[in-house]
RNA sequence: GCGAAAGUGGCGGAAUUGGCAGACGCGCUGGACUUAGGAUCCAGUAGGUUUUACCUGUAGGGGUUCGAGUCCCCUCUUUCGCACCA
């Protein structure tokens, strides 16, 4: 753990500063007790619903985390401040594999360490000052939670939504258990990082691609980065073509494929099939002794999925000894199983077009297999024999038939429709995405559903049988295999259907399954009847505004929009997407990389908290970046948001009773608007104080409102208290002078609320406040105190700047002109030349074109 | 390879629509005060020169414009995502 370098003797030693442990704790108090944060279902205001990404519980509150929420929760207080009914509510993504493994290792069991981690937790969120809603908190490991989990995978199955099937699967044998193709990084298991091996098992999937269509449809989101939006629509993958049936020569059998070169399909030489395939499957029963085939069948398929898919793997095939027939023209077209291709992609069957495919240009070199050249490149003619690579450029279509001479491009859509003609295929679309594996053969997850029954086949736990719940008598980590297998009083169960003896399923659930509508049982999180009653969803959902990391783009954002489109078709919920606007928030970096134990760059937000408080922690954070870049950390700049708040203290406490009477000042100027206005006369420099106080609540409302850039409204923050400071003398001033001083110090509190709350409600109470901060409603700025009555003016020539002009904001474009032309600088520059142009911005500048 | 984002002082980063580049903070330099400190206050801080001023400067090169960090074209670098997807 890298702690700051200062050590804790010199604390001892230190000037006083603001006294924030005392400060902190006592508002942490109050706020709990005051309950601040309202959240009441149905309340008669505008609603808002701000939702951080639910912690796995560690027990340790990372740096992470604290970034996260910090960004949360300033949403939360502004709209808080603008009078909303806000809900921000927090829960714990507590099933999933590293409890299981922390568990094993410490010879203990993941449910008393979770509860723990999980007591630790909530001690620092509330440590930090999170305004958050205990009320609402939810832990996937509950029974109360899960229960409603195997209610979704209930109603998934019976509408269809859910399957088994056995497959090849990415096997984690570090973790013991499959993982989606969502969770294979580099070949290597997301969460451990052991490389991953195919193994061949039974496993139940959701059928996410039922929905593939509408998650590319991303019209009903309000606000989210294109980015994430990019990225989902990659990993759904639509391409569009055409898929065609080639029938088998002296056979009745066929064999479909898909392309998106419907342009090349006269080019087609040989067929590329994956030995998974069926009919690859058939011949290898139908021809026992042939020893090559079944040889190279058998290699292809144990090896590594992932090694096997990557680019620079060798092709290799064999020769089926079959053909089949293009339906197009005739041609008799040879069957080749080979490596290349990908049995879960679309029909699991590839048209080679050796000419136009690098691919099957390669294979085709490789096995001497005939190329035929349907596309000419319209630069030069294409030769067989000269070809060095496949020609995959559009160009004009040659020994085509009817298409000969025609863009290859535009031709595609009529071939496809010619092929609809003649029924040899069909015109279609083609996904990337595969359906969701979610069995994992591990523990501490949520119970599958599902009874096996020797005679009924499988069978669903009847709801009144629900929840199954996650047996605790279970040594964990005494198996190599699912330490379910080893609870036999657990897995026997009669059939619910015929009541004969069964056995239920052990496989858990992938814990995305959990997280993917947490969101939505907040809204409604005691209910033991239902999920969650779809009148508090519809007052609640969308939420408003979601922050999380980007790893979880095609992940957890993808899996959450399926489930939330699946309740929304049960009624359950009314809108199209579960999370309106969405802002990834950047990592915490140190040193320009990651956080990480193993690093050794860890830093501790609990030390920072210790020492110099969650507002400073909280400042520095927002202060560093903007809220959707990385955060580098820096011992230094952390004290840079420490002295900033000490220095508001320190006004505040220097100048308390000044602050108090000011305020009673300008409210007797002005009873509607407190303070902030007064006397119009006021010049120099509170005439100043009082446009940077205007014009710092303008920026400061702007930058947390409509760009979400928190680290410019805290800029505008220092500048007013800059502005304020730069004051020295504030002993002989008038009562307008007191009042505009007052006022200014006045909306600080304000301004500060979001990112130091502590602090500022101490303030705000010192100066007299009656109310809490979040009643307080937003600062105010007035427009009239942001027109200056001077303007100052910059003077190009040729566009460099040769001198400023300071002038009345009321002065005419032709005076303007005339005294840009009379600064001496100006004249330097221009003498001797002819002035081609003179162009004046109002307000800004003059800009004079010599030649 | 394909797709996307980004490149600004010693550092984090500002510059919202093309209009004073470097706000704000860190660090640094000098000074004041002193209870000798990670305190506070004052001055300075893009680089350069012949310093009331001028020149150069937002990865590099070109272009549009009175005017470009911002728009257009090319190149380079970095980061991220996908990667035999037919």
């Amino acid at each position: 753990m890298t702690h700051l370098e200062l050590t804790g003797s010199k604390m001892e030693v230190g000037t006083m500063e603001y006294p924030f442990g005392a400060i902190e704790r006592k508002w942490q108090r109050l706020w709990k007790e005051r309950r601040i944060v309202q959240a009441g279902d149905g309340l008669p205001k505008p609603k808002y619903y701000v939702l951080s990404m639910f912690p796995y519980p560690s027990g340790i509150l990372h740096i992470g985390h604290a970034s996260n929420y910090s960004i949360g929760d300033a949403i939360t207080r502004l709209k808080m401040m603008q009078g909303f009914n806000v809900m921000q509510p927090m829960g714990y993504d507590a099933f999933g594999m590293p409890a299981e493994n922390f568990a094993i290792a410490h010879n203990t069991h993941p449910r008393i360490t979770t509860e723990e981690s999980v007591t630790a937790m909530r001690h620092q969120f509330e440590r930090m000052g999170f305004a958050l809603h205990w009320d609402r908190e939810v832990s996937t490991c509950r029974p109360d939670y899960y229960r409603w989990g195997q209610y979704i995978f209930k109603k998934l199955y019976e509408n269809g939504l859910v399957y088994r099937k056995k497959s090849f699967q990415n096997w984690c044998v570090r973790c013991q258990t499959v993982l989606a193709n969502e969770q294979v990084e580099n070949g290597a298991c997301w969460r451990c990082h052991t490389e991953v091996e195919q193994k061949e098992l039974e496993q139940w999937y959701f059928r996410i691609t039922r929905y593939t269509e509408e998650l590319l449809d991303f019209s009903h989101v309000t606000d989210w980065p294109e980015r994430v939006i990019l990225m989902q629509k990659h990993w759904i993958g639509k391409s569009e073509g055409v898929e065609i049936i080639f029938p088998l020569q002296d056979d009745s059998r066929s064999i479909t494929i898909f392309t998106t070169r419907p342009d090349t399909v006269y080019g087609v030489t040989f067929m590329a099939l994956p030995p998974e395939h069926p009919l690859v499957q058939e011949w290898l029963e139908k021809e026992p002794d042939n020893q090559e085939l079944h040889e190279f069948c058998h290699r292809v398929i144990n090896k590594d999925k992932i090694e096997r898919s990557t680019e620079n793997t060798i092709k290799e095939g064999i020769f089926s000894g079959r053909y089949c027939i293009n339906p197009l023209n005739g041609d008799r077209v040879q069957v080749w199983i080979t490596n290349y291709v990908l049995i879960e992609y679309c029909t699991g069957a590839v048209m080679a077009v050796p000419a136009h495919d690098q691919r099957d240009f390669e294979f085709a070199r490789k096995y001497d297999i005939p190329m035929k050249i349907v596309i000419q490149n319209p630069q030069q003619d294409l030769v067989i024999r000269e070809m060095d690579a496949a020609y995959v450029e559009p160009g004009i279509m040659t020994a085509s038939a009817q298409f000969d001479g025609r863009d290859s491009e535009s031709a595609k859509h009529d071939i496809g429709k010619w092929i609809e003609e003649n029924n040899w295929g069909r015109i279609t679309s083609a996904y990337r995405m595969r359906d969701w594996g979610i069995s994992r053969q591990r523990y501490w997850g949520c119970p599958i559903p599902i009874i096996y029954c020797d005679e009924c086949g499988v069978v669903l736990v009847p709801d009144s049988d629900l929840p199954v719940v996650l047996p605790d008598e279970v040594q964990v980590g005494k198996t190599t295999q699912n330490p379910l297998l080893s609870v036999p009083d657990w897995i026997n169960v009669p059939c619910p259907q015929c009541g004969k003896p069964a056995r239920r399923e052990t496989d858990t659930m992938d814990t995305f399954v959990d997280s993917s509508w947490y969101y939505a049982r907040y809204t409604d999180p005691h209910n033991d009847q239902m999920p969650f009653d779809p009148a508090k969803a519809d007052y609640w959902l969308p939420v408003d505004q979601y922050i999380g990391g980007i790893e979880h783009a095609c992940m957890h954002l993808l899996y959450a929009r399926f489930i939330h489109k699946f309740m929304r078709d049960l009624g359950w919920v009314k809108c199209d997407e579960p999370f309106a606007r969405l802002l990834t928030q950047g990592m915490v970096l140190k040193d320009g990389a990651k956080m990480s134990k193993t690093k050794g760059n860890v830093v501790d937000p609990q030390y920072i908290i210790d020492r110099f408080g969650a507002d400073t922690l909280r400042v520095y954070l927002l202060f560093a970046s903007p809220p959707d870049k990385d955060v580098e950390w820096n011992d230094e700049a952390v004290m840079g948001s420490f002295r900033f708040l000490n220095r508001v203290w320190r006004l505040f406490e220097t100048h308390t009773d000044l602050i108090v009477s000011g305020i009673m000042e300008g409210k007797k100027s002005d009873p509607a608007i407190p303070a902030i206005d007064a006397d119009p006369n006021i010049s120099g420099e509170f005439a100043h104080l009082r446009y940077m106080t205007h014009r710092c609540v303008k920026r400061w409302t702007e930058d947390c409102l409509n760009r979400m850039q928190y680290n410019t409204a805290i800029t505008a923050i220092m500048e007013l208290l800059n502005a304020i400071i730069a004051i020295k003398d504030t002993s002989d001033i008038s009562p307008a002078e007191k009042a505009i001083f007052a006022s200014a110090c006045q909306v600080l509190p304000q301004l500060l609320y979001p990112f130091a709350p502590h602090l500022a409600e101490e303030l705000w109470m010192l100066i007299g406040a009656d109310n809490l901060l979040n009643d307080s409603g937003m600062p105010r700025f007035d427009e009239r105190w942001l027109v200056l009555d001077t303007i100052t003016y910059v003077v190009q020539v040729n566009g460099k700047i040769r001198g400023k002009l300071e002038l009345p904001s009321d002065t005419t474009e032709q005076e303007i002109k005339t005294k840009a032309l009379e600064v001496e600088n100006v004249q330097i520059h221009i003498e001797g030349k002819t002035i081609r142009k003179i162009i004046v911005i109002p307000g800004k500048m003059v800009s004079i074109a010599v030649v």
